[in-house]
DNA sequence: TTAAACTTTCAAAAATTATTGAAAGTTTAT
DNA sequence: ATAAACTTTCAATAATTTTTGAAAGTTTAA
Protein backbone atom coordinates (compact mmCIF):
# COMPACT_ATOMS: atom_id res chain seq x y z
CA UNK A 1 0.00 0.00 0.00
CA UNK A 2 1.68 3.21 -0.92
CA UNK A 3 0.78 6.80 0.40
CA UNK A 4 -2.28 7.86 -1.62
CA UNK A 5 -4.00 4.55 -0.89
CA UNK A 6 -3.50 4.60 2.69
CA UNK A 7 -4.45 8.26 2.37
CA UNK A 8 -7.68 7.46 1.11
CA UNK A 9 -8.17 4.80 3.83
CA UNK A 10 -7.53 6.60 6.14
CA UNK A 11 -10.19 9.58 5.34
CA UNK A 12 -12.99 7.27 3.95
CA UNK A 13 -12.67 4.93 6.95
CA UNK A 14 -12.52 8.37 9.52
CA UNK A 15 -15.53 9.88 7.51
CA UNK A 16 -17.60 6.44 7.79
CA UNK A 17 -16.99 6.38 11.32
CA UNK A 18 -18.19 9.78 11.86
CA UNK A 19 -21.53 9.17 9.98
CA UNK A 20 -21.76 5.98 12.63
CA UNK A 21 -21.07 8.66 15.35
CA UNK A 22 -23.72 11.58 14.11
CA UNK A 23 -20.91 13.15 12.56
CA UNK A 24 -21.65 14.10 9.17
CA UNK A 25 -19.25 12.83 6.81
CA UNK A 26 -17.77 15.68 5.21
CA UNK A 27 -16.97 17.10 8.32
CA UNK A 28 -15.14 13.96 9.65
CA UNK A 29 -13.66 13.68 6.03
CA UNK A 30 -12.23 17.41 6.29
CA UNK A 31 -11.31 17.02 10.24
CA UNK A 32 -9.12 13.52 8.75
CA UNK A 33 -7.90 15.83 5.90
CA UNK A 34 -6.13 18.26 8.10
CA UNK A 35 -5.02 15.77 10.82
CA UNK A 36 -2.42 14.33 8.19
CA UNK A 37 -1.44 17.63 6.42
CA UNK A 38 2.06 18.56 6.72
CA UNK A 39 0.61 22.27 6.65
CA UNK A 40 -2.45 24.25 7.19
CA UNK A 41 -4.89 23.69 3.96
CA UNK A 42 -6.79 26.20 2.02
CA UNK A 43 -10.72 26.22 1.33
CA UNK A 44 -9.79 25.67 -2.24
CA UNK A 45 -7.55 22.70 -1.37
CA UNK A 46 -9.88 20.99 1.19
CA UNK A 47 -12.86 20.92 -1.93
CA UNK A 48 -10.40 19.77 -4.75
CA UNK A 49 -8.83 16.88 -2.34
CA UNK A 50 -12.64 15.48 -1.22
CA UNK A 51 -14.42 16.57 -4.21
CA UNK A 52 -16.67 18.35 -2.34
CA UNK A 53 -18.76 22.17 -3.17
CA UNK A 54 -17.45 25.06 -1.62
CA UNK A 55 -20.57 25.43 0.33
CA UNK A 56 -20.37 22.25 1.81
CA UNK A 57 -16.38 22.98 2.79
CA UNK A 58 -17.57 26.18 4.48
CA UNK A 59 -20.54 25.02 6.38
CA UNK A 60 -18.29 22.11 7.60
CA UNK A 61 -15.54 23.92 8.71
CA UNK A 62 -17.36 26.28 10.53
CA UNK A 63 -19.15 23.47 12.43
CA UNK A 64 -15.42 21.70 13.15
CA UNK A 65 -14.59 24.96 14.67
CA UNK A 66 -17.46 25.06 16.77
CA UNK A 67 -16.18 22.00 17.98
CA UNK A 68 -13.25 23.79 18.70
CA UNK A 69 -11.18 21.36 16.69
CA UNK A 70 -10.13 23.23 13.98
CA UNK A 71 -9.07 26.99 13.60
CA UNK A 72 -8.31 29.36 10.92
CA UNK A 73 -4.21 29.71 10.31
CA UNK A 74 -3.80 33.55 8.81
CA UNK A 75 -0.83 33.11 6.85
CA UNK A 76 0.89 37.05 6.15
CA UNK A 77 0.25 38.21 2.96
CA UNK A 78 -2.10 35.52 2.12
CA UNK A 79 -5.48 36.83 1.31
CA UNK A 80 -7.01 33.37 1.87
CA UNK A 81 -8.01 31.46 5.11
CA UNK A 82 -5.91 28.39 5.88
CA UNK A 83 -7.09 26.16 8.52
CA UNK A 84 -5.37 23.46 10.69
CA UNK A 85 -7.15 20.67 13.20
CA UNK A 86 -5.61 19.73 16.81
CA UNK A 87 -3.17 17.37 16.11
CA UNK A 88 -2.51 16.01 19.15
CA UNK A 89 -4.94 13.04 19.28
CA UNK A 90 -5.32 13.77 23.55
CA UNK A 91 -6.28 16.86 23.13
CA UNK A 92 -8.71 16.16 20.41
CA UNK A 93 -10.13 13.38 22.36
CA UNK A 94 -11.03 16.04 25.00
CA UNK A 95 -12.58 18.10 23.24
CA UNK A 96 -14.50 16.04 21.40
CA UNK A 97 -15.65 14.43 25.05
CA UNK A 98 -16.54 17.58 26.24
CA UNK A 99 -18.51 18.75 23.72
CA UNK A 100 -20.25 15.78 23.67
CA UNK A 101 -20.78 16.31 27.14
CA UNK A 102 -22.40 19.41 26.87
CA UNK A 103 -24.51 19.18 23.91
CA UNK A 104 -25.73 15.44 24.53
CA UNK A 105 -25.36 14.29 27.82
CA UNK A 106 -25.86 17.04 30.08
CA UNK A 107 -29.28 17.71 28.40
CA UNK A 108 -30.24 14.00 28.84
CA UNK A 109 -29.07 13.83 32.71
CA UNK A 110 -31.56 16.92 33.11
CA UNK A 111 -34.72 15.32 31.65
CA UNK A 112 -34.17 11.83 33.23
CA UNK A 113 -33.95 13.77 36.67
CA UNK A 114 -37.36 15.64 35.51
CA UNK A 115 -38.93 12.87 34.86
CA UNK A 116 -37.34 10.65 38.05
CA UNK A 117 -38.97 13.09 39.65
CA UNK A 118 -42.35 12.97 39.67
CA UNK A 119 -44.59 12.27 42.09
CA UNK A 120 -45.01 8.10 43.18
CA UNK A 121 -48.97 7.38 43.27
CA UNK A 122 -48.42 4.41 44.55
CA UNK A 123 -48.82 2.35 41.20
CA UNK A 124 -46.57 -0.12 39.76
CA UNK A 125 -46.16 1.56 36.95
CA UNK A 126 -45.28 4.40 38.38
CA UNK A 127 -42.79 3.23 41.18
CA UNK A 128 -40.90 1.08 37.71
CA UNK A 129 -40.80 4.69 35.65
CA UNK A 130 -38.85 6.04 38.59
CA UNK A 131 -36.35 3.53 39.73
CA UNK A 132 -35.83 2.70 35.93
CA UNK A 133 -34.60 6.40 35.12
CA UNK A 134 -32.71 7.15 38.58
CA UNK A 135 -30.98 3.92 37.67
CA UNK A 136 -30.29 5.41 33.76
CA UNK A 137 -29.75 8.87 35.38
CA UNK A 138 -26.94 7.57 38.04
CA UNK A 139 -25.23 5.83 35.49
CA UNK A 140 -25.32 9.00 33.04
CA UNK A 141 -23.98 10.94 35.85
CA UNK A 142 -21.50 8.73 36.28
CA UNK A 143 -20.00 7.96 32.77
CA UNK A 144 -20.50 12.47 32.63
CA UNK A 145 -18.44 12.85 35.43
CA UNK A 146 -15.39 10.48 33.86
CA UNK A 147 -15.64 12.74 30.63
CA UNK A 148 -15.54 15.85 32.90
CA UNK A 149 -12.56 14.56 35.03
CA UNK A 150 -10.78 13.18 31.59
CA UNK A 151 -11.40 16.79 30.29
CA UNK A 152 -10.05 18.75 33.30
CA UNK A 153 -6.72 17.16 33.50
CA UNK A 154 -3.29 17.52 31.86
CA UNK A 155 -1.82 15.85 29.14
CA UNK A 156 -1.11 12.16 29.94
CA UNK A 157 -4.10 11.87 32.68
CA UNK A 158 -6.05 9.90 30.45
CA UNK A 159 -3.61 7.27 28.97
CA UNK A 160 -2.23 6.99 32.51
CA UNK A 161 -5.19 6.01 34.19
CA UNK A 162 -6.60 3.70 32.02
CA UNK A 163 -3.40 1.91 31.76
CA UNK A 164 -3.76 1.62 35.73
CA UNK A 165 -6.95 0.64 35.30
CA UNK A 166 -6.73 -2.08 33.19
CA UNK A 167 -3.91 -4.19 35.16
CA UNK B 1 -45.75 16.19 35.97
CA UNK B 2 -47.77 12.94 35.76
CA UNK B 3 -47.05 9.41 34.30
CA UNK B 4 -48.16 9.58 31.13
CA UNK B 5 -46.65 12.99 30.03
CA UNK B 6 -43.11 11.62 31.69
CA UNK B 7 -43.27 8.19 29.86
CA UNK B 8 -43.40 9.91 26.71
CA UNK B 9 -40.83 12.49 27.53
CA UNK B 10 -38.55 9.58 28.06
CA UNK B 11 -39.36 7.34 25.42
CA UNK B 12 -38.87 10.23 22.94
CA UNK B 13 -35.60 11.83 24.46
CA UNK B 14 -34.36 8.08 24.71
CA UNK B 15 -35.37 8.01 21.06
CA UNK B 16 -33.76 10.92 20.03
CA UNK B 17 -30.12 10.10 22.17
CA UNK B 18 -30.47 6.67 20.11
CA UNK B 19 -30.59 8.86 16.60
CA UNK B 20 -27.68 10.77 17.67
CA UNK B 21 -25.36 8.18 18.42
CA UNK B 22 -26.27 5.49 15.13
CA UNK B 23 -29.12 3.64 16.62
CA UNK B 24 -32.60 4.59 14.80
CA UNK B 25 -35.78 5.68 16.28
CA UNK B 26 -37.95 3.21 16.33
CA UNK B 27 -34.69 0.74 17.73
CA UNK B 28 -34.62 3.07 20.91
CA UNK B 29 -38.25 3.97 21.73
CA UNK B 30 -38.55 0.37 21.50
CA UNK B 31 -35.94 -0.45 24.13
CA UNK B 32 -37.09 2.58 26.05
CA UNK B 33 -40.44 1.05 26.34
CA UNK B 34 -39.72 -2.44 27.70
CA UNK B 35 -37.19 -0.93 30.04
CA UNK B 36 -39.89 0.88 31.82
CA UNK B 37 -42.81 -1.46 31.01
CA UNK B 38 -43.75 -3.88 34.21
CA UNK B 39 -44.52 -6.75 32.28
CA UNK B 40 -43.07 -8.33 28.55
CA UNK B 41 -44.99 -6.57 25.94
CA UNK B 42 -46.32 -8.33 22.51
CA UNK B 43 -45.63 -6.60 18.60
CA UNK B 44 -49.18 -6.27 19.17
CA UNK B 45 -48.75 -3.86 22.01
CA UNK B 46 -45.21 -2.23 21.44
CA UNK B 47 -47.19 -1.32 17.55
CA UNK B 48 -49.91 -0.06 19.34
CA UNK B 49 -48.32 1.60 21.90
CA UNK B 50 -45.50 3.38 20.03
CA UNK B 51 -47.34 4.01 16.60
CA UNK B 52 -45.59 2.02 14.52
CA UNK B 53 -46.54 -0.55 11.34
CA UNK B 54 -45.98 -4.27 11.95
CA UNK B 55 -43.05 -4.31 10.05
CA UNK B 56 -41.04 -2.20 11.89
CA UNK B 57 -42.07 -3.50 15.03
CA UNK B 58 -40.77 -7.15 13.89
CA UNK B 59 -37.34 -5.64 12.04
CA UNK B 60 -36.53 -3.53 15.13
CA UNK B 61 -37.04 -6.27 17.58
CA UNK B 62 -34.98 -8.55 15.47
CA UNK B 63 -31.79 -5.85 15.85
CA UNK B 64 -32.40 -5.39 19.47
CA UNK B 65 -32.45 -9.48 19.86
CA UNK B 66 -29.46 -8.81 17.97
CA UNK B 67 -27.55 -6.70 20.11
CA UNK B 68 -28.57 -9.11 22.84
CA UNK B 69 -30.53 -6.31 24.90
CA UNK B 70 -33.93 -7.51 24.20
CA UNK B 71 -35.03 -11.13 24.54
CA UNK B 72 -38.11 -13.55 23.71
CA UNK B 73 -40.14 -14.50 26.83
CA UNK B 74 -42.55 -17.60 25.90
CA UNK B 75 -45.60 -17.38 28.01
CA UNK B 76 -47.01 -20.88 28.43
CA UNK B 77 -50.55 -21.02 26.74
CA UNK B 78 -49.85 -18.16 24.73
CA UNK B 79 -49.50 -18.21 20.87
CA UNK B 80 -47.84 -14.79 20.28
CA UNK B 81 -44.24 -13.98 21.68
CA UNK B 82 -43.55 -11.35 24.50
CA UNK B 83 -40.63 -9.41 24.47
CA UNK B 84 -39.11 -7.92 27.24
CA UNK B 85 -35.39 -6.02 27.81
CA UNK B 86 -32.05 -6.42 29.80
CA UNK B 87 -33.33 -4.06 32.98
CA UNK B 88 -29.85 -3.72 35.02
CA UNK B 89 -28.29 -0.97 33.50
CA UNK B 90 -24.99 -2.27 34.23
CA UNK B 91 -25.56 -4.95 32.23
CA UNK B 92 -27.30 -3.22 29.46
CA UNK B 93 -24.15 -0.47 29.47
CA UNK B 94 -22.10 -3.66 29.46
CA UNK B 95 -23.80 -5.12 26.41
CA UNK B 96 -23.63 -1.97 24.46
CA UNK B 97 -20.46 -1.16 25.08
CA UNK B 98 -19.54 -4.96 23.45
CA UNK B 99 -21.54 -4.63 21.06
CA UNK B 100 -20.09 -1.40 19.94
CA UNK B 101 -16.08 -2.31 20.30
CA UNK B 102 -16.58 -5.42 18.12
CA UNK B 103 -18.94 -3.55 15.54
CA UNK B 104 -17.31 -0.28 15.30
CA UNK B 105 -13.88 0.22 17.21
CA UNK B 106 -12.31 -3.44 16.33
CA UNK B 107 -12.63 -2.81 12.42
CA UNK B 108 -11.39 0.40 12.84
CA UNK B 109 -8.19 -0.17 14.86
CA UNK B 110 -7.69 -2.52 12.26
CA UNK B 111 -7.49 -0.19 9.37
CA UNK B 112 -5.64 2.60 11.76
CA UNK B 113 -3.08 -0.26 11.96
CA UNK B 114 -2.99 -1.44 8.38
CA UNK B 115 -2.80 2.44 7.33
CA UNK B 116 0.07 3.22 10.13
CA UNK B 117 2.34 0.23 8.66
CA UNK B 118 2.80 1.67 5.26
CA UNK B 119 6.30 1.54 4.27
CA UNK B 120 8.70 5.15 5.46
CA UNK B 121 9.38 6.13 1.93
CA UNK B 122 11.05 9.60 3.61
CA UNK B 123 8.91 11.94 2.85
CA UNK B 124 7.66 14.68 5.00
CA UNK B 125 3.54 13.75 4.33
CA UNK B 126 4.06 10.00 4.60
CA UNK B 127 5.75 10.50 7.82
CA UNK B 128 3.20 12.37 8.97
CA UNK B 129 0.34 9.99 7.66
CA UNK B 130 2.39 6.98 9.48
CA UNK B 131 2.59 9.12 13.15
CA UNK B 132 -0.75 10.40 13.16
CA UNK B 133 -2.72 7.36 12.23
CA UNK B 134 -0.08 5.65 14.50
CA UNK B 135 -1.50 8.15 17.32
CA UNK B 136 -4.78 7.48 17.10
CA UNK B 137 -4.63 4.06 16.84
CA UNK B 138 -3.10 4.03 20.02
CA UNK B 139 -6.05 5.74 21.49
CA UNK B 140 -8.65 4.04 19.87
CA UNK B 141 -6.43 0.44 21.22
CA UNK B 142 -6.23 2.40 24.85
CA UNK B 143 -10.21 3.13 24.69
CA UNK B 144 -11.38 -0.21 23.73
CA UNK B 145 -8.92 -2.15 26.47
CA UNK B 146 -11.17 0.07 28.56
CA UNK B 147 -14.37 -1.08 27.22
CA UNK B 148 -13.05 -4.32 27.24
CA UNK B 149 -12.61 -4.62 30.84
CA UNK B 150 -15.67 -2.81 31.49
CA UNK B 151 -17.53 -5.95 29.97
CA UNK B 152 -15.35 -8.28 31.24
CA UNK B 153 -16.14 -7.40 34.80
CA UNK B 154 -18.75 -8.26 37.70
CA UNK B 155 -21.84 -6.09 38.33
CA UNK B 156 -20.32 -3.44 40.15
CA UNK B 157 -16.83 -2.61 38.71
CA UNK B 158 -17.63 0.06 36.49
CA UNK B 159 -19.33 1.91 38.90
CA UNK B 160 -17.05 1.35 41.65
CA UNK B 161 -14.21 1.74 39.50
CA UNK B 162 -15.12 5.32 38.03
CA UNK B 163 -16.10 6.60 41.55
CA UNK B 164 -12.57 5.80 42.67
CA UNK B 165 -11.15 7.46 39.60
CA UNK B 166 -12.81 10.72 39.93
CA UNK B 167 -12.16 11.34 43.61
C1' DT C 1 -15.02 54.30 -4.27
C1' DT C 2 -14.43 50.38 -7.08
C1' DA C 3 -13.18 45.95 -8.18
C1' DA C 4 -11.09 41.74 -7.28
C1' DA C 5 -10.60 37.93 -4.09
C1' DC C 6 -12.53 35.52 -1.20
C1' DT C 7 -16.45 33.44 2.14
C1' DT C 8 -21.15 32.63 3.55
C1' DT C 9 -25.92 31.70 2.93
C1' DC C 10 -29.78 29.18 1.51
C1' DA C 11 -33.32 27.22 -1.63
C1' DA C 12 -33.43 23.42 -4.53
C1' DA C 13 -31.83 18.73 -5.72
C1' DA C 14 -29.74 14.47 -4.55
C1' DA C 15 -28.66 10.90 -1.50
C1' DT C 16 -29.56 8.27 2.31
C1' DT C 17 -32.27 6.14 5.80
C1' DA C 18 -36.60 4.80 7.97
C1' DT C 19 -41.29 3.26 7.61
C1' DT C 20 -45.24 1.11 5.76
C1' DG C 21 -48.30 -2.57 4.58
C1' DA C 22 -49.53 -6.41 2.19
C1' DA C 23 -47.95 -10.85 0.60
C1' DA C 24 -45.31 -14.76 1.90
C1' DG C 25 -43.74 -17.58 5.51
C1' DT C 26 -44.13 -20.22 9.89
C1' DT C 27 -46.06 -22.56 13.72
C1' DT C 28 -49.60 -24.78 16.32
C1' DA C 29 -54.12 -26.80 17.23
C1' DT C 30 -57.56 -29.65 15.62
C1' DA D 1 -54.08 -31.81 5.94
C1' DT D 2 -56.23 -27.39 6.97
C1' DA D 3 -56.92 -23.19 8.96
C1' DA D 4 -56.12 -19.81 12.27
C1' DA D 5 -52.75 -17.02 14.63
C1' DC D 6 -49.02 -15.05 14.38
C1' DT D 7 -44.18 -13.20 12.35
C1' DT D 8 -41.09 -11.93 8.66
C1' DT D 9 -39.80 -10.02 4.34
C1' DC D 10 -39.30 -6.56 1.02
C1' DA D 11 -40.59 -3.32 -2.71
C1' DA D 12 -42.60 1.01 -2.63
C1' DT D 13 -43.04 5.39 -0.29
C1' DA D 14 -42.03 8.87 2.99
C1' DA D 15 -39.05 11.43 5.89
C1' DT D 16 -34.76 13.19 6.87
C1' DT D 17 -30.21 14.63 6.00
C1' DT D 18 -26.60 16.13 3.03
C1' DT D 19 -24.84 18.46 -0.85
C1' DT D 20 -24.77 21.70 -4.46
C1' DG D 21 -24.06 26.06 -6.72
C1' DA D 22 -25.12 30.52 -7.59
C1' DA D 23 -26.31 34.86 -5.49
C1' DA D 24 -25.35 37.80 -1.73
C1' DG D 25 -22.05 39.31 1.51
C1' DT D 26 -17.43 40.78 3.14
C1' DT D 27 -12.79 42.35 3.14
C1' DT D 28 -8.74 44.32 1.19
C1' DA D 29 -5.89 46.79 -2.17
C1' DA D 30 -5.33 50.43 -5.07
Amino acid sequence: MEYQEAKDKFISTWGSLGTLWGINKAMAQIQSLLFISTKPLSMEEIMEDLKISRGNTSMNLRQLMDWGIVTKELIPGERKEYFTTEKDVQELARHVAKERSRREIKPVIKILKDVSSIEDDGTAKTKELIKQTKALHDLAETADAMLTKIVSQEQNWLTKSLLKLIK
